[in-house]
DNA sequence: CAGTGGTCTAGACCACTGG
DNA sequence: CAGTGGTCTAGACCACTGC
């Protein structure tokens, strides 16, 4: 439409009426530009935590209206994947910089203000190059056989070990992990899965089962055996709803609980 | 501004820099028209499942722009307060029509398809009025000892028992609901509460903890004493942040688990 | 001061609903 | 067909940031 170097929208014009029925026809601009600033997100052209281009420069790339622009953003950022700052810009959210540690992590002590007791105790049990088994790879959406990173856990509030937590994977975009560098690192893993790996977690699906601690499992967590615990298991994915890494935690739940708001 | 009858908004024009610092300073046109849209839901002047007002109309009613009603309605349909639907209105939203049974239960079947087994039976133990306690009475945010009704119930998927949970309800808004009404009733207790006593729940807070059935609870679920459940407190609001219902649950989660996504 | 996002307006056209 | 919400535009002004 213009002479500039961008990709072309505007593909929905005339003739409208004859998709497939059922087909979910064509979309809006703004989730065209939506799209597109996801697809730009995933090939990392912006980094977490970096400033995107402004909303007129976005707008005139991509010869729409800025009000077109900032629909699709007002959409990434209520879903945390962008983050305006007014008089600033526009970010890439990221788990590194946050102050609210843990974003998907739900569990807060029963008294006291906050999830602030001190940086959690991390302690690095295993952390082992491995394969895909069936059930592993249906989660993760790869092949049964697929290399896999997988290391075990515990994490401790006050001293008092409180979470028993299994981590898997794949193998390719987190080649190059190992125990030591997940020892050595502070904070929460998913600021490192994005420093080091480029890999930002934007959503995550659970499901929770109450258990009772085996031998093993009570030994580690040092409480009795048959301990009532929280089943944690988490599926965190990417952009475009690639999963990137599965999660199999254990929480005791005597002096804290999972906190959770349904809107 | 006009010769209208209506309630004049736009104060915020003139010398809007002398607020007291922290204080959130004056809201935004469209914030204003959420918070008077909220107003009429709350005294019930649009009833849950009806059409509220044509955008045209609610914007000539405030003297503001389509736009500026738009963005307000838009919100309050991104909480699930408002429902739109294209050629028709915008509705107010209600957990009596709406096919999604259990607008905040998030137990799900292991396996199978949906929540869908037919509905879940019920089985009221008991519905008695009686005196809120302190603990109850600070998470309703009520007087200790001033009236409340206190149920507690059986549910039941396939036939087998699988929540234990008991309600407390506060005595005013819900006078009249006895046992008999809670036994007749089908279909979720959210939608009796809206037709019966013209309360709706708009969101919900739950904290979770794993513990084990005690001898009484093991009966009523008919399962080994020392079973593992999953605990579930939930304090639920209607319009504004007013709290209505508090539930404690006990889920039985050897074939169901809670399922939970995280933005 | 210029540049950013945030709000508000006015008007155009489209897509869907129901009579 | 008229009425509704859904999309898109263009332009104005405000509030905040940093130089």
């Amino acid at each position: 439409m213009s002479s500039s170097t961008t990709t072309s929208v505007h593909a929905n014009s005339p003739e409208s009426s004859r998709s497939a029925p059922g087909v979910p026809a064509f979309s809006p601009l703004y989730q065209q530009i939506k799209s597109l600033l996801l697809q730009s997100l995933q090939r990392s052209e912006w980094k977490p935590g970096e400033l995107i281009p402004s909303e007129m420069e976005l707008s005139s790339r991509y010869s729409v209206s800025q009000g077109t622009v900032r629909k699709a953003i007002d959409e990434l950022a209520s879903e945390n994947i962008l983050t305006r700052k007014q008089g600033k810009g526009t970010y890439v959210a990221t788990h590194a910089e946050t102050q609210v540690q843990y974003r998907f992590l739900q569990l807060v002590p029963d008294v006291g203000d906050r999830n602030q007791e001190g940086p959690a105790g991390r302690q690095v049990l295993d952390c082992k190059k491995t394969r895909a088994s069936a059930e592993i790879a249906k989660l993760l959406q790869i092949a049964t056989g697929e290399p896999v990173i997988h290391a075990r856990r515990v994490l401790s509030f006050l001293n008092k070990p409180t979470i028993l937590e299994e981590i898997w994977l794949p193998g390719i975009p987190f080649k190059g992990l190992t125990a030591e560098r997940l020892s050595l690192h502070q904070g929460p893993l998913y600021a490192l899965f994005e420093t080091e790996f480029g890999v930002r977690m934007v959503r995550a699906s659970e499901k929770l089962k109450a258990v009772t601690a085996n031998e093993s499992q009570s030994e580690l967590l040092q409480i009795p055996v048959a301990t009532p615990l929280l089943s944690v298991e988490r599926v965190a994915f990417t952009y475009k709803d690639v999963p990137m890494e599965l999660r199999r935690a254990l929480y005791l739940t005597n002096t804290h609980h999972y906190h959770n708001e349904l809107g």
